[in-house]
DNA sequence: ATTATCTATAGATCTATAGATAATGC
DNA sequence: ATTATCTATAGATCTATAGATAATGC
């Protein structure tokens, strides 16, 4: 948890301040190139930071890079959630969950972009979105809402059917954006076992507007 | 295309040669550690080529990464299509597909733990198994097989899942493996329009042996 | 007094090229 | 004679650290 513990006197504040500024910075360079080979020079940089600082809080570029999808995931995870509090059935939830995301590529472009390049690898992460959907699928294939094998499976399906939406998303600016997320959404839909006509409704229904 | 023109003379062929050591050279590194960091010294070392030869080939580093991937989606691409050779049905070849793709973690690891890093921008590539698939996905839109409404979004979800299916795969060494495949290719039949049972039913059909 | 940041730098790469060497075409 | 490969190297990085400076706690 990246604010788990907030800063209690000056001295940590101002640590946690650098060590946000190189994250920050690192989020910039993962969503803009995607370009890891970077100089840690140039990170420091671009985070207004003394090269040395580098080093008081990352053992390498790659642990920072890291730390960085973390911290992306983190947040990508509390906006959807924030958005589908309330909403309890599963299909919605995860109908409405894909169609938030592919939406974020737009209003939310940073982290989108990095969890194009590397959220492949996090699909069963305990960080973002995941363990929640995780969630929704089990609950609603207790609930007899959705029929499927194994979870894990069905959460990699979605998870990988997701990340190919962001990156033609992202990749082409395309006329109709919510169009194509609810074509996705209701086939993740037929995927997980709801009747087809039920599928395309739900898909299509209108997102509560966030308060 | 890589072997458009078979080298003619001894030349050629030379060429030829050190230029296919670079690019298996790169394969084996984007497979094993996909740390394209690596220096061009290394590169052209574990390729057994004089390190200025690589220069006579690629314009830098990431042209030869880049080659490398469509190198092992090219290989890829005819794999399967060979395996899939006189299956007509889409529905088949969509489920044998993935489960022979699924099974080539094991039997050609190198190409799919490539794919599995960079396999996601070329979803929508004319190089490998997406315009084979696209082919299928259509035809089977054609004849009622399947039902969605956008073949690009289709091949989206389908290849998004498969990638995520490898990383699986690839990340965890499980135990019944095709098990897995054939609860993937259940999922993407149902996504596409295939009544459950039937999908369930086709998913589970032994795939004939290659010759 | 303590702790974090910053500046400066040594040493270790790494890239791109120039020029020498080896192999083949005609 | 032509073409590709190879060796050697100049110049430009880049990393990790040491030591100085600045800011805060108690």
């Amino acid at each position: 948890m990246p604010t788990s513990a907030p800063p209690s006197n000056r001295f940590e504040r101002r640590r946690a301040a650098t060590r946000q500024a190189l994250i920050r910075a690192a989020r910039q360079i993962l969503a803009e190139s995607g370009d890891t080979g970077v100089s840690i020079q140039a990170i420091a940089d671009r985070a207004d930071v003394g090269f040395g600082s580098f080093y008081n809080h990352f053992e390498s570029k790659a642990a920072l890079f890291d730390e960085a999808v973390l911290d992306a995931l983190d947040e990508y995870g509390r906006a959807i959630d924030e958005r589908l509090e309330g909403i309890d059935d599963p299909a919605e939830r995860v109908a409405f969950g894909v169609r938030l995301s592919a939406g974020m590529a737009e209003t939310h472009p940073e982290i989108m972009r990095i969890l194009r390049h590397r959220g492949l690898g996090h699909i069963h992460s305990d960080r973002g979105l995941s363990p929640r959907a995780l969630g929704d699928l089990t609950t609603g294939a207790a609930s007899g809402r959705f029929t499927f094998t194994d979870p894990e499976i069905a959460l990699s399906a979605l998870g990988g059917s997701l990340l190919a939406l962001l990156d033609l998303r992202l990749t082409r600016p395309d006329a109709d954006s919510d169009a194509t997320a609810r074509g996705m959404a209701e086939m993740m839909l037929r995927m997980l076992g709801v009747p087809p006509d039920e599928a395309r409704e739900i898909a299509g229904r209108p997102i509560p507007a966030s308060d």
